[in-house]
DNA sequence: TGATATCGTACAGATATGGTCCTAATAATA
DNA sequence: TATTATTAGGACCATATCTGTACGATATCA
C-alpha cells in the first residue's frame, strides 16, 4: 500500500514534538511525556526513538530531566534519513538498488534471475530514483514549518 | 520501506508485457506464457491479472487461444490505477484519507483520538497528495517509453 | 545509595504478504 | 457433443513483517 509503517507514523510524531521543544528553547523532553501527551505505547515508542538515537538525529541523555532532543536544526534532517533510520533502506522495488525483483529462489545477495528479459528493470530504477530524491529533499522544517522547496522535481520518470 | 508488493513487482512485468505484444498486433496473451517467459508462479499471478481485470486496466478472454490483453492504451493507464487495482487504496499514512493515525483502538471509521492535537496530521496529509498526484501522472507508456512528463511537481509538501 | 530514566535485547501476538489449490464457467475445436 | 485450454472466484495456509510487551542493565543526579 505504500504506506509508512506505525513506527514511521509515531516517529514523525515525536520529532515534530521535539522539533516544538527546541523552538521554544526546551531542554530533553522525556519518551514518557511524549507518550503520554499523544497517546502512543511508551514501550514501543522508546523502541523507535532509540533507532533515532543510534542514528544520530536525535541525541538522547540519561537519568532525572534526561530525554531526547533534535541533534540539529530540523532543516537539516530529511525525511529519507528518518524513514531510513525507522524502517530501514527505502526501495521502492526490490530491484532497485541491486537487489533482485522476483521469484523465491532470490536471495539478497543474488542477481535477479530475470535481468536480461526484464521489462520493468530500468522503470523502475528510475522511479526509485524520483522518489528518493524527493525524500531527500524533504525536510522536517519544510513539513512541519510548511516551508517551501526552493528545488524542483520534475516528471520525467 | 515504502516499497512495491511483489502482486505489483509482477504485475508491472505482465503489463510491460502486454503493452509490447499491443504494441506488435498480437491478440490475447495466456497467463501460462507470461508466467513461463518471466518465471513466474502461475496461480499467483493468474489472482493478481484477476485484480487488473476487475479494474478494468486488462480484458480477458476464456477458451483456447485466450488470454489477457491492455484494455486501452499504455499512455491512459496511470501507475495510480495499476497500484491501487493490486494493492488497494494508496495510503502513504493511515490518516491521509480520513483514517485515523494511531492507537490500537483506531478503527477505520472513527476519528483519529489525538486529531486535535497530532502535530503530523497536516504534514502527511500534504505528503499524501504531492505523492498521488505523481503517481497519478505517470503512465505505463511513460515508465515503459522513457516518455516524458510534460507536467511539473513542485515541491511544495 | 536510591530514584529516575534510558539502553539493549528478547519475545509474543496480530496482521499482511506470498503463494497454493479446488471447483466452476467459458470458448474453441475435433 | 466431448474435449481441451483457458479464465473466474473462492477458500486456504505458511511465513514474514509489523506492532507491542517485558525485563534486566546501565547511567545520571539528588
Amino acid at each position: 500500500m505504500l504506506s509508512l509503517t506505525r513506527k514511521a507514523d509515531y516517529g514523525l510524531v515525536a520529532l515534530a514534538y521535539l522539533g516544538q521543544q527546541r523552538a521554544q528553547g526546551g531542554g530533553a523532553t522525556s519518551a514518557r511525556e511524549i507518550a503520554e501527551r499523544f497517546g502512543l505505547p511508551l514501550p514501543f515508542l522508546m523502541n523507535l526513538l532509540k533507532d533515532l538515537v543510534q542514528s544520530g538525529i536525535i541525541t538522547s541523555t540519561r537519568g532525572p530531566h534526561g530525554g531526547y532532543a533534535l541533534a540539529t536544526e530540523p532543516g537539516d534532517i530529511t525525511l529519507m534519513q528518518v524513514l531510513q533510520a525507522i524502517e530501514g533502506p527505502v526501495q521502492f522495488a526490490r530491484c532497485a538498488d541491486t537487489l533482485p525483483v522476483m521469484g523465491k529462489q532470490c536471495q539478497p545477495d543474488q542477481a535477479c534471475p530475470i535481468a536480461e528479459v526484464c521489462p520493468i528493470r530500468e522503470p523502475i530504477r528510475r522511479l526509485h530514483e524520483r522518489i528518493s530524491d524527493f525524500l531527500d529533499q524533504v525536510t522536517l522544517e519544510d513539513l512541519f514549518e510548511q516551508r517551501e522547496c526552493a528545488s524542483m522535481l520534475q516528471i520525467q520518470v
